[in-house]
DNA sequence: GTCAAACGCTTTTTT
DNA sequence: AGCGTTTGAC
């Protein structure tokens, strides 16, 4: 079993029991030593399978975990819980929903089924959505959640933080109502079922007696609780991941958790820098980029390739110049047979960059898969289908209900619903007490036309949940299609547009009938969980893979494309003035490259039309850090100037410093990194005076950076950001 | 009061 | 590509 394997993968294989951290760099073989622990855990040290439990974030992930451990065990891995984060709590949740709030059939609303709630919630609030954007208040909300934060311990330093409370908790409440648990949710009630009944937790902790968890630098504040507190006193935890490779931030990830695990755990700590995937050029360019980064630890990535085909940088003239050079790459690629189309992919920043390459590879007739944001489940079409599934299987989900109590068009218009709602709110069953109020005849306070439309839609329903005991979830997706006139609907509609929404049902249907042997619940559950990325490799095409950096993660190809390397773009405008934000671009950027084995193209453009303007973007500063004797045409890029790279001076302070290799100090050790700290001209609570805005009081203040900054809550103008220097102590004239 | 067509806007990244 | 808003027809 332990054949090829290095000596480093082999400790890691044969660890001890107790904690191990693996610190795994790209390409190192990670998920060939976290099957291989499982299967060495089995057949050498004759553990049951059934006690072990292996955690991955994708699908995708877990999927290739399953058939590897079943190609070293075969049937004896068979009973080794292997899913997602969000898949595994899933279940918990559901196998324990005696102890929660929630059915055993709770539907899970995504980003989309989110935003539409808070947006719902802010109106009914009275809190005007255009000036409460939802989409910062939904974030806010999750933050909170990851943190295990709940509604009543949520902070409110500002006027924005309080509306995001009041909605948090109206939020909460209605997806209570509605029996439907978001993302987040799955996470952080097993958390709280486990720290409020004690005996649950005692009883998995027992189950679970050996836990392994892939890609930890990902997980955020809620995992890393669930994983501490599943692994008990016993800590049998095998942990495997990269701080390097940390990309979701923005969800609420926290690649420090690696360094957390090293103090809660003191774990075996074993690194994997041997790389099996790419040759060294490639290994040299993504090292020259992440070692920028302020809080890198060095590593010493390796290939036995040492040379390789020098990597390709390349000016196009503007976005569809760019699109035209991938293509004519691409055919010369694949025209001189050195590779297949499915052996390219073509890595962007932003989902939007893909639509000129779309128009370029459609033009001329070249197939792609594109793997993101509007693909299938994203569809209009498909979304509404589900939604009048998810009625069937749970008639309290209104997020649902609000969606299709109209589609197809049905004469219930907004005043209807409006009128409907306001009911229903105050009948003890709630929405689904007033539909079956209408079937029966009972007095309402709707008439006429509204009365009748609404009666025929809760009919309706009714007929489909009979259907619900007898008929898989083919069957009742063809139920709902023919009895909701969804699908006359959509053959109504004669265009282009139209039949590729037959298409996509057509599809969808493909999907029910693989899981015929689902409940709807189950389908339901399946259909949520799933994403793009996951379904990959099920088109197997002859085609080159369209997606964005984010989705590539994990994955590898013999040729990479990357597109739009431009300040602005990558590293993305965001990150720009925040170092933070900068160093995740560069994690971007390394995750990006490391997915090559063979060739690199780099392409940035002169000009490119973004948001309706033409913007002349410089070439990004991930381009200047690469060493030109590896690349063809690196030497004659164009740099920003150095003053624009806003953190470059503190290179030599902080970085040298904080260079030394953590994982081998001594944990007394640990050097804290000296920070120059300017005294601060303002402290909390302070009376301030502002020349255009007026009285204010402070309510924080930050002299961490090169400014200091101050969060001031004024009397007439709300909270605001400012440089101290714009602000004078009250009283000091 | 309902609905369809036309227009402008957008989310950085997603389980 | 979808969504919200506006406009105009019924």
């Amino acid at each position: 079993m332990l054949d090829g394997m290095n000596p480093r993968q082999r400790e890691a294989v044969t660890a001890d029991f107790g904690p191990v951290l693996v610190v795994a760099g790209p390409g190192s073989g990670k998920t060939r030593v976290l099957t291989h622990r499982i299967a060495y855990l089995i057949e050498e040290q004759g553990y049951p399978s059934h006690r072990i439990l292996a955690v991955t974030f994708t699908n995708r992930a877990a999927r290739e975990m399953r058939e590897r451990v079943d190609g070293l065990v075969g049937e004896m891995g068979k009973r080794v819980t292997l899913g997602t984060f969000h898949n595994v709590c899933g279940m918990i949740l559901r196998r324990e929903h005696e102890h929660t709030a929630f059915s055993r059939d709770f539907v899970i609303y995504d980003s989309q089924d989110q935003i539409a709630l808070v947006k719902k919630v802010l109106i009914d609030l009275g809190l005007d959505s255009n000036k409460h954007q939802p989409w910062p208040v939904l974030n806010a909300i999750s933050g909170a959640k990851n943190e295990l934060i709940g509604p009543e311990q949520f902070p409110v330093p500002n006027y924005d933080a309080e509306i995001a409370r009041r909605v948090y908790l109206e939020y909460d409440k209605r997806l209570q109502a509605s029996d439907a648990r978001d993302f987040d949710d799955l996470l952080t009630h097993v958390v709280r079922l486990f720290q409020q009944h004690p005996d649950v937790l005692e009883r998995y902790q027992r189950y679970y007696s050996y836990a392994l968890v892939d890609e930890f630098q990902d997980t955020n504040m809620a995992q890393y609780e669930l994983i501490r507190l599943l692994a008990g006193e016993a800590a049998n935890i095998f942990v495997v991941g990269d701080p390097d490779q940390s990309i979701y931030a923005f969800r609420g990830a926290d690649y420090r958790n690696v360094k957390r695990f090293q103090q809660d755990f003191n774990p075996a700590t074993i690194i994997l820098e041997e790389n099996y995937r790419s040759h060294q050029y490639i290994l040299d360019a993504a090292t020259a980029i992440i070692r920028e980064n302020p809080e890198h630890i060095r590593r010493n990535l390796f290939s036995q390739r040492k040379t390789g085909p020098k990597l390709t940088i390349h000016e196009a003239y503007n976005e569809r110049d760019e699109a035209q050079y991938v293509l004519n790459a691409i055919s010369d690629l694949v025209s001189s047979r050195e590779y297949k189309r499915s052996e390219i992919a073509v890595l962007y920043r932003l989902n939007a960059q893909s639509r000129v390459l779309e128009e370029t590879f459609v033009r001329s007739g070249m197939p792609y898969r594109l793997v993101g944001a509007t693909a299938f489940y994203g569809r209009k079409e498909i979304r509404d289908t589900i939604a009048f599934m998810r009625l069937v299987n749970n008639p309290l989900d209104r997020v649902s209900l609000d969606r299709v109590i109209n589609v197809p068009p049905r004469g219930i218009g907004d005043k209807t619903v409006e009128q409907f709602y306001a009911w229903a709110d105050t009948m003890p069953g709630g929405v689904w007490g007033a539909l079956q109020a209408l079937v029966h005849g009972d007095q309402t306070p709707l008439s006429g036309r509204s009365r009748n439309t609404l009666t025929q839609f809760a009919e309706m329903l009714n007929r489909l949940r009979l259907k619900l005991d007898t008929s898989n979830p083919l069957e009742l997706l063809d139920a709902v299609l023919e009895e909701t006139g969804y699908m006359e609907y959509l053959q109504r509609d004669r265009t282009d547009q139209g039949q590729q929404r037959l298409d996509n049902i057509a599809e969808f249907r493909r999907v029910a009938y693989e899981n015929t042997e689902k409940s709807l619940a189950g389908f339901l559950n399946e259909v949520a969980l799933v994403s793009d990325v996951d379904n990959l490799d099920k088109g197997n095409a002859d085609a080159p893979t369209f997606l964005t950096l984010h989705a590539a993660k994990g994955l590898e190809f013999p040729v990479v494309f990357i597109i739009g390397l431009e300040e602005g773009i990558l590293p993305h405008r965001r990150a720009l003035e925040d170092e933070k934000e900068m160093a995740e671009e560069r994690r971007l950027m390394y995750v990006g490259l490391t997915r090559a084995k063979d060739r690199v193209y780099m392409i940035y453009t002169f000009r490119r039309m973004m948001w309706g303007y033409y913007d002349m973007n410089m070439p990004s500063r991930f381009i200047g850090n690469i060493p030109p004797e590896i690349t063809l045409g690196g030497a004659r890029v164009p740099q920003p100037p150095a003053e624009h790279l806003f953190y470059q001076p503190k290179w030599e302070t902080k970085w040298e410093p904080t260079n030394t290799r953590q994982t081998e100090t001594p944990k007394a050790a640990k050097p804290v990194p000296a920070r120059k700290v300017a005294p601060s001209r303002f402290q909390k609570g302070q009376q301030v005076v502002h020349q255009a805005f007026g009285d204010g009081v402070v309510i924080n203040t930050d002299s961490s950076g090169d400014f200091e900054i101050v969060d001031v809550l004024f009397k007439q103008h709300g909270s605001k950001k400012l440089d101290a220097s714009f602000l004078q102590p009250k009283g000091e004239a």
